[in-house]
RNA sequence: CGAGUCAGCUGGACAGUCGCUGCUUUGAUUUCUUCGGUUUGCGUCUCUGGCGCAUUUUGAGGUGCGAGGUGGAGGAAAGUCCGGGCUCCAUAGAGCAGAACGCCAGGUAACGCCUGGGAGGCGAAAGCCUACGGAAAGUGCAGCAGAGAGUAGACCGCCAACCCCGAUGCAAAUCGGGCGGUAAGGGUGAAAGGGUGCGGUAAGAGCGCACCGCGCGACUGGCAACAGUUCGUGGCACGGCAAACCCCGUUCGGAGCAAGACCAAAUAGGAAUCCAAGGGUGUGGCUCGCACUGGAUUCGGGUAGGUUGCUUGAGGCUGACAGUGAUGUCAGUCCCAGAUGAAUGACUGUCCACGACAGAACCCGGCUUACAGGCUGACUCAAUUU
RNA sequence: GGGUCGUUAGCUCAGUCGGUAGAGCAGUUGGCUUUUAACCAAUUGGUCGAGUGUUCGAGUCACUCACGACCCA
């Protein structure tokens, strides 16, 4: 496996994958169009599960260009994530913006994400180790 | 040249790197799993053998993994406006109700679609548009305005012949009034009960006649709708609205792949058979019919999730033949998305006309709506310009 | 994906059989009251979601489109 693939391993499959993210989000990382949660991962790599709403973004092309570029970016950077399972909501608006736009935007969350993953778990680990 | 009409095609191209997914070939025999053989041991029985459990080894297949090959959104995939296939409800049947359609003929699996023809309308033409059956079956509707709105109607106007009264006059007659006559003109309205002309008359009027229009009948042509420089006949009797009810003809059972089938954690709300009642439910109502609720007896049911349905089909392409055409028949050839938290993309470079509307979700046939541009063919030409 | 329904004043809703679109609340003005609220009176405000058609005339009838809501594993 190469450190840019995107099997199915590497994706939130079913309702089991996706409630554990929404009811213990950890790390939540939002902007006016985009929200991000995420929780820690059972498996030793990230994994990815998107939510875009027919009601937020109405027509089926932008829906598909949206998830295009977040699992492209998802994808480009898995491996630098931690092993985090990650939920990335869409929220209206999010159609409108260009795919440059939304490509900066999710890069950006992608570091803070890294950040405050980072920082939780040295706190938990000074925990447990005191 | 330019303007326009119709029909059809196309919907950025090429190269490299990375990524997703179906199918297929192949590798390693690492994960899980199904079926079959083999070795050894134990148990058991109807004991030269069979069966069960464990174990050893091996073959075939599935699944996951690696590598290679190959396929991977649309003309509208959309809206869900119609029609089918398919699935379940009874095998989808009978009557009523309801709905849809509606010039004629044909095509089709079917249609509200398509083709050809007719009628009416628009245009200079090519051509385009039309829910286009019936108002001489019935019931209705028409506010306001207007005298009158449907087997008409005297407001203004016109007339004063006939009849009656009065005045003048010898009388003829004239004038005024009454009883009236009149649908040509004005006015109202969306709509006022054929049109033009001549005759006729007190003034008028299909009252009469001619022509036009209309109705009915015949004849001719056409499968028919319908048409006619045809003939006869009727003074016209038959105004509008059925996207008002309705009548006539034709068609239609309901629901949908979230249909349905299979495997099945959890949980216990059960399932099958028999019996009684005819209350409740079912994908519109009633009848028939089916299932459930109630009681008894006997043992298995099926939510999350998964698998399937799922792509070979009224299929595409090419050719021949039949037909004005839609289309059909025959022959050859091809396999052309099948995802399921949901694939067909990202980046870089080059080029040009600098890229619109937009993403399959069971599948087809239509219709409708959205759409940057580009290409091809056929046809028309009034005015203007050359 | 499939099915069902809705859109009328700033808001919540009427509008039967086609004939000049109403009610309540809100707003504005005036009155009452020392003032406000309440009350009383008057008044303003509508391309009836958009377009096309039928009709003399459409909120209403028909068709096309847009937007919104709900249901089905």
């Amino acid at each position: 496996m190469s450190d840019f693939g995107f099997s199915k391993k590497l994706r939130l499959l079913g309702a089991a994958d996706f409630q554990p993210v929404f009811k213990n989000a950890r790390y939540k990382v939002s902007c006016q169009q985009l929200l991000l949660l995420a929780y820690d991962s059972d498996t030793p790599f990230p994994r990815l599960g998107l939510v875009i709403a027919k009601k937020n973004i109405a027509k089926a092309v932008q829906r598909n260009r949206v998830k295009r570029i977040l699992r492209e970016s998802f994808r480009h950077n898995q491996s630098l994530l931690p092993t985090l399972d990650i939920v990335i909501l869409a929220r209206s608006g999010l159609g409108a913006l260009t795919s440059e736009q939304i490509r900066k935007k999710i890069e950006r969350h992608w570091v803070d994400l890294i950040h405050k993953a980072g920082k939780t778990s040295e706190t938990r680990d000074n925990e447990n180790a005191g």
